[in-house]
RNA sequence: GCCCGGGUGGUGGAAUGGUAGACACGCAGGACUUAAAAUCCUGUGGCCAGUAAUGGCCGUGCGGGUUCGAGUCCCGCUCCGGGCACCA
């Protein structure tokens, strides 16, 4: 009997499905143990090999846990809101509704195809009403809540109305946009629209002015994602920043939670550096200038109070509220050109660009306040608004940025800090001794930035302050495919919550999701749905993804609950995520803010413990290999100028295949490795079948076989082919379905190679050369089984010593690597035991009833025929794991490697159990060393027992 | 530009600071076969010497350092991948 997968699976597909056997109850005696993925956004080009990396090595941790005798909850579901949705809709006119749920079953389809233990009683879809129906309810609890810093926890508003009522501002420790000074009776006599103004200024949910990158020609709004090089990606229309009153959540208030709970975590110190780095810590000082000829003061942070004396101009933030204001009449022409082309510009541009700075000078002046010295006050896109405060002073003397900037515009430099008893020290580096700064001089950088904020408190001018680089998180989106906010305005436009018994306030039906002139969102359409009686409305914007995407992982404990997002006897038993699988990307956008609601939610009561994720693994990118294929020409009158085509491996013939390639960019590539004329096509298109009708245009001529258009003749052409490594995508003709891959293979070979292929948070690029290892070692365990004539040769005959050694050393090492996720060597684990079971000839069961339940993690359709082959009845999927027996892994003999001054020299067999000094009299006694330390003297020895001799001779 | 990773044979990769290249792919030679496929066996980092057994030297992106011993730790570079706040 041979093995045949693609009958196997689907026997055993069917046998699970109809007996249940990955539903979870939330009630049991066992420990629990919760295994999430990142769930997938259903796109529409389906998913592929990519993908089931994560999925298939959190399923075989889930089932491993099972099998260990856990509760495990594994549930799957979809990342359903989004933009590629509603694109599509724009394009095609299919309603993101319908092609989101398509998609959602060819995943589903796709994913049931590769043998995962989900529970998907348990499936959410974030663009479900029973699903955002709890995303608008938590967000209506962010906006009811205030961050009350002094008890280090959110509060509800109310209380924070009570404060105002009796204390006003005083006393008050809040998370705030701006900090305000009232009374008790300055709040009683502010009009309602004012009061709800200065609520805003404390919820957590709250509204501002941010930007947004608008396209007049497109009519909409885009993405960074959409806008590329200035432009926008579609059409190549130009765009600009405008700004726009959107919603924003407070996660600033939680910076210093965040940061501090993060050590706590089993997350990679990579991820704990990236997120450390993003919410970006930083303790100096705030303080404010007073304006030379203005009422107003200039506030600033600065972590480099000290340098003080050296600030020789100032600089804002184009954006910056005071810019305006302080343009001089005979600035204004160059400040309003500078500003217009700030609007074209993304922030990442801002940053990015370093070599060339630019600014304009506003004609005001800010006043040293320890010298009364004229400083100027610019504005530069460097400076971003909604860092600090939108504004620095700047010491060329001490910062890269600002000396550039002072260079090209020709500004003041004053040197404040001696740094020659430093050497090397970079000029960020807060050491040195103080100069040319009046009562610092003499003093050490920290120390002087010390005694700096200390006087700046004294003088009543700033104050010490812990800055983050985190910002606050915009929350708005003008799209249609969202969750909508359950958001009301009155006349006044004063924002109030829908009730919460109005939940779920459910998407509009439209036709058009092109937004309304302007800036307005496309829901501004459902013109019925908008507007109230008496004059109120709703909210227009939607969520943005990452909204369903921060809790979803406490709805599967309780998914088909009306009354609560989950209720509290399954967020009891649940608690908390114990491993979560998912890539990289997600470091800090995603995991921040599902981070971020949690502590939140736990704040308010709502769940049992202060971190959503205990353990994080970060699967690589299974990356694509771009494989090119360059036809050339070359001239053979003497010029040696190349024109050539490209085409991608995937590439569909019948598409024409076109882009130019840089000649330079050929010419690095080594030389062609074969010529092309027609005989050589001919040979081209035996290799490449596919190819057969394709046309091969260059810029000078076109090509097909049989054909040879404006070809001159005597011209050559060349061929050769190289690859590239990059993201799978569509565009790059190199996505691989696993559909394919699992067709010719089976599931559990698929799940084997992919694990097979590398370190799971290493990113490697895909292909199928080895492929065939993993469906050899699949067989040649099956062959344990059953001989040639198909005969089961199982017998009951007692192991010998030897291959319960065999048996052990993989139960080990699969046990321990699965514990460290090193799936890969497991795969060469299995592959080890199953090479020495066979030159032993070795088809007992006792041996091969454990190494099956061993591989039912991995494989889990052929471990349940090869179980029921062996007489079993249950699942093995809830068989016990094996557990190693260390008697049998005991080691009689050792192989000492010895070493003379770390290079190996000899390998002796030795017993084991020898002591120290038994093997260094040994080993200097052998002939293989005693050539290497004639004449010399031995100087030292190091004997590591159990491992290695290495002796130091000179 | 900034932040985070990574670089080991022809290829994917293995290696608690302790025998570099496990396990596979590929390739080469052989067995079986009319033949091919499949399967099995043997070899396979490079260089040098030797008929051979074998022996020697070099070798984990580059340059330095720590150590009895470095792919692994430290410093400086370089190339590649990912992220950078409205893709998800």
């Amino acid at each position: 009997m041979e093995y045949n997968p693609r009958s196997i699976e689907k026997k055993w597909k069917k046998w699970w499905d109809d007996r249940q056997v990955y539903k979870v109850d939330n009630k049991s005696t066992k420990p629990k143990y919760y295994v999430l993925d990142m769930f997938p956004y259903p796109s529409g080009s389906g998913l592929h090999v990519g993908h089931p990396l994560g999925y298939i090595a959190s399923d075989i941790y889930s089932r491993y846990k099972r099998m260990q005798g856990f509760n495990v909850l594994h549930p799957m579901g979809y990342d359903a809101f989004g933009l590629p949705a509603e694109q599509y809709a724009i394009q095609t006119g299919i309603h993101p509704a319908k092609s989101t749920a398509d998609n959602i079953s060819r995943y589903r389809a796709q994913l049931d195809n590769l043998g995962f233990s989900y529970d998907w009683s348990r499936e959410v879809r974030t663009c479900d009403p029973s699903y955002y129906k709890w995303t608008q309810w938590i967000f209506l609890q962010l906006f009811g809540h205030w961050y009350d810093t002094a008890a280090g926890s959110s509060k509800p508003i109310q209380q924070l109305i009570f404060h105002f009522e009796h204390s006003g501002t005083a006393g008050l420790r809040a998370a705030c946009s701006e900090s305000l000074d009232f009374g008790a009776e300055d709040w009683k006599a502010m009009s309602s629209k004012a009061k709800s103004d200065v609520l805003m200024n404390y919820r957590l949910a709250y509204r501002k002015m941010t930007y947004v990158w608008w396209c007049e020609e497109l009519g909409t709004v885009l993405a960074n994602d959409e806008v590329k090089d200035g432009v926008s990606e579609r059409g190549g229309y130009p765009v600009e920043r405008k700004p726009m009153l959107q919603w924003s959540l407070r996660i600033t208030a939680y910076a210093e939670r965040l940061l501090n709970e993060l050590q706590e975590l089993n997350f990679s110190e990579a991820m704990k550096k990236t997120q450390s780095n993003w919410i970006g810590k930083s303790v100096g000082a705030q303080l404010f200038f007073d304006l030379d000829g203005h009422s107003d003061k200039l506030e600033i942070f600065t972590t480099r109070p000290d340098t003080i004396f050296g600030a020789t101009f100032m600089v804002l933030a184009p954006e910056h509220e005071l810019v305006s204001k302080l343009t001089t009449p005979a600035q204004k022409a160059a400040i309003e050109k500078y500003l217009a082309y700030v609007t074209t510009r993304s922030e990442r541009d801002r940053m990015a660009e370093t070599k060339e700075v630019s600014g304009e000078f506003t004609g005001s002046y800010a006043v040293n306040p320890f010298n009364q010295q004229k400083i100027p006050v610019w504005i530069a896109e460097y400076v971003l608004k909604d860092y600090g405060t939108g504004a620095i002073m700047a010491v060329p003397a001490d910062d890269e940025r600002d000396m550039r900037f002072a260079d090209k515009f020709g500004l003041p430099v004053v040197h404040i800090i001696d740094k020659s008893m430093y050497p090397g020290a970079t000029i960020e580096e807060k050491v040195g001794k103080m100069i040319n700064s009046d009562f610092l001089d003499g003093m050490e950088v920290p120390d002087a930035i010390d005694l700096m904020i200390r006087r700046i408190e004294d003088m009543g001018i700033g104050f010490r302050k812990v800055n983050y680089k985190l910002r606050d998180a915009i929350y708005s989106r003008q799209r249609y495919w969202g969750e909508p906010f359950p958001i009301v305005y009155d006349k006044e436009g004063v924002a109030h919550p829908v009730k919460e018994q109005e939940l779920p306030l459910e998407l509009p039906e439209l036709e058009d999701f092109k937004p309304v002139a302007g800036t307005k969102s496309p829901l501004a359409r459902a013109e019925n749905w908008v507007n109230l009686p008496e004059g109120w409305h709703r909210e227009t914007d939607t969520m943005p993804g990452f909204a369903g995407s921060s809790w979803y992982f406490l709805r599967y404990m309780d998914a088909d609950n009306d009354r609560e997002f989950a209720s509290k006897e399954a967020l009891d038993y649940w608690r908390d995520v114990d491993l979560y699988v998912g890539g990289t990307e997600h470091a800090v956008g995603h995991l921040m803010y599902s981070r971020f609601w949690h502590k939140f939610l736990f704040d308010i009561g709502k769940v049992p413990t202060p971190e959503p994720y205990k353990r994080l693994i970060n699967q690589g990118m299974i990356q694509g290999v771009i494989e090119n294929i360059f036809l050339l020409k070359e001239k053979v009158d003497g010029e040696s100028k190349f024109v050539c085509a490209r085409i991608a491996k995937k590439m569909n013939p019948q598409e024409v295949v076109r882009i130019p390639v840089l000649v330079d960019y050929v010419a690095n590539y080594g030389s062609p490795d074969s010529y092309l004329n027609q005989a050589g096509l001919e040979q081209f298109i035996k290799w490449r079948p596919e190819f057969e009708n394709a046309l091969f245009e260059s810029e000078s001529g076109c090509w097909q076989k049989g054909l040879q258009k404006n070809s001159q003749p005597g011209t050559e052409f060349k061929f050769y082919t190289l690859s590239e490594v990059g993201k799978m995508s569509k565009s790059k003709y190199n996505v691989i379905n696993p559909d394919d891959v699992v067709e010719k293979y089976g599931a559990d070979c698929f799940r084997l190679y992919e694990m097979f292929l590398g370190p799971i948070e290493q990113a490697k690029p895909w292909d199928t050369k080895g492929i065939d290892g993993v469906a050899k070692f699949l067989r040649k365990l099956w062959n344990l089984f059953y001989d040639e004539n198909g005969k089961l040769i199982v017998s009951e005959q007692a192991p010998d010593k030897e291959e319960l050694k065999i048996l052990h050393t993989a139960i080990r090492k699969v046990t321990e690597d699965v514990e460290r996720f090193s799936f890969n060597t497991c795969v060469s684990a299995f592959m080890i035991c199953v090479n020495d079971l066979r030159s032993k000839n070795c088809s007992k069961k006792a041996i091969l009833e454990p190494l099956t339940k061993l591989l039912a993690p991995f494989a889990p359709h052929l471990a349940e025929e090869l179980w029921h082959l062996l007489g079993n009845e249950t699942s093995v999927c809830l068989a016990d794991f094996p557990v190693q027996n260390d008697a049998y892994l005991v080691q009689d003999v050792i192989a000492y490697p010895v070493s003379i001054n770390g290079k190996k020299r000899d390998l002796v067999e030795l017993p084991a159990g020898m002591d120290a000094a038994q093997l260094e009299e040994l080993v200097l006694n052998l002939p293989s060393v005693k050539k290497w330390i004639e004449g010399k003297q031995v100087q030292k020895v190091i004997v590591v027992p159990g491992r290695l001799v290495n002796l130091v001779v000179v």
